[in-house]
DNA sequence: ATGCTACTGTTGTCAGACAACCAGATGACC
DNA sequence: GGTCATCTGGTTGTCTGACAACAGTAGCAT
């Protein structure tokens, strides 16, 4: 007695889902593209029309395709970012702690920085430089040159080239900003401290021009540990100054 | 005027499953109930059995019943955790996308690995072993290993000691999880793969347990670019090479 | 040119039939 | 009495053929 799992059963039209579904993802269809008609298909595969109707039905429901009455059957476009949503927001909704966030936030853009430096293109490159600049003139300015570090991270993001990424990061981000503005002002945005952020921006944008991933990886780990400390001492003195934290 | 959109055109089934949908969320059926046949349904919601048929597959495509060769259609137990929208698992299909899902968790893999060599307590020690044992325990005997799999990276998710990186690595290994066995099957599990996949769980666990961070990372990612590129070569034969079938 | 009609091709729905399958009842055999 | 094969009824899976609903187009009449 060899293996005697219960038998494979599987229902025609299941099949018929199946190939159809390897030749959309392998791109033998395009999106926009118009299958063959069900008649077509029927005999194509030799099952009966009916099969193929729930086999598209089928990819239907899965959001491949789009059956039009008196038209056809179109492959659609379907992105997975725009359906990152509701892993995103059970990960990140329930109760955390800014430290625990940053933390997170650390290890995507860490990665992040190391795929933008293989695989930033010329745009990305400039982009970079900009929101550096950008950064840099706004605190100079006096003002938080919070618009221009946003911009410099999305930036990373962009140039690492994995859209998933990409979006992750930017809801991330935007948790954090929300976070910062809420609970703790603006104090985290001293002069000293703008002039260094500055600084380690080109190092990180330099890195990555310099296709270095591991450099890059590094100036950015520098980066995000010196926002930690600031944080760290922020909370501290919020916690001291109103009244006597408690933490371990 | 009016609003003069297009008007609502529905199909029959859409009609029939919203119907029974309401009637399965609102309890009226519960879980592990039998549904009426489908021959009952039809005389019941005065269309044809084909119609029914349709709407009860789409109900089955959502998770919410389970259709049963000759027996009829039973409510399924759904749990909310693990319920993903179908469309995210067919997104997976996709070779770029597959491909970039995986590099995200291996960005999260590989600083959760590290964090864990930090901050593992003698439990999560102890868990890991016992995932790793259990996993090669599983292959050894025949089985895919892909609980102990899961279990293994839960529990370095786990091990880190950051909230948000547990919920958010346990989001997307669910989301990979289902995607590829909904899109490839199990031909990513060969024995010779498996072997050495304990391997690497084994450095991976060693390394923690040595509280080396540096090579607890250079371990997650010699492991998940094995990954990767087992997960290339299997998306590959599927684009190209196994259809039996057709053409003259 | 404009608007109506008819036609063609496609998907949506129907009806009936049979095959495959499951569970329980029946009966034969030891 | 217990065990097993067989029968039977009910259910889902698939096939076939037909017609309705719909979209697009060509042709026609005005």
């Amino acid at each position: 007695m060899q293996d005697l799992r219960p038998i494979e059963r599987k229902k025609l039209s299941e099949t018929v889902m199946q190939q159809l579904q390897t030749l959309i993802s392998s791109g033998r269809y395009q999106p926009g593209d118009r299958l063959p008609t069900e008649k077509a298909l029927a005999e194509a595969f030799g099952v009966s029309r009916m099969s193929i109707r729930e086999a598209l039905s089928g990819l239907a429901a899965a959001g491949l395709i789009e059956i039009r009455h008196g038209e056809g059957s179109f492959v659609k476009r379907v992105e997975i970012t725009d359906y990152l949503s509701p892993i995103t927001a059970s990960a990140l909704g329930f109760p955390h702690t800014a430290l625990a966030l940053l933390e997170v936030r650390s290890i995507l853009e860490a990665g992040a920085a190391e795929l933008a430096a293989l695989r930033a293109t010329a745009e990305d490159h400039a982009e970079l430089a900009a929101a550096a600049a950008d950064y840099r003139a706004q605190t100079e300015r006096g003002e938080t040159g919070i618009d221009g570090d946003l911009r410099f991270h999305r930036a990373i993001a962009r140039a690492a080239g994995n859209p998933v990424l990409t979006e992750l990061m930017n809801r991330i981000q935007d948790l954090m900003e929300q976070g910062m503005a809420y609970t703790l002002g603006q104090n985290l945005k001293t002069p000293e401290r703008s002039q260094q952020v500055a600084a380690e921006h080109d190092a990180i944008a330099e890195a990555i021009r310099g296709g270095d991933p591991v450099a890059a990886r590094a100036a950015m780990i520098r980066h995000l540990t010196g926002v930690r400390n600031k944080l760290l001492r922020s909370m501290n003195e919020a916690a001291t100054g109103k009244e006597k934290t408690q933490d371990a």
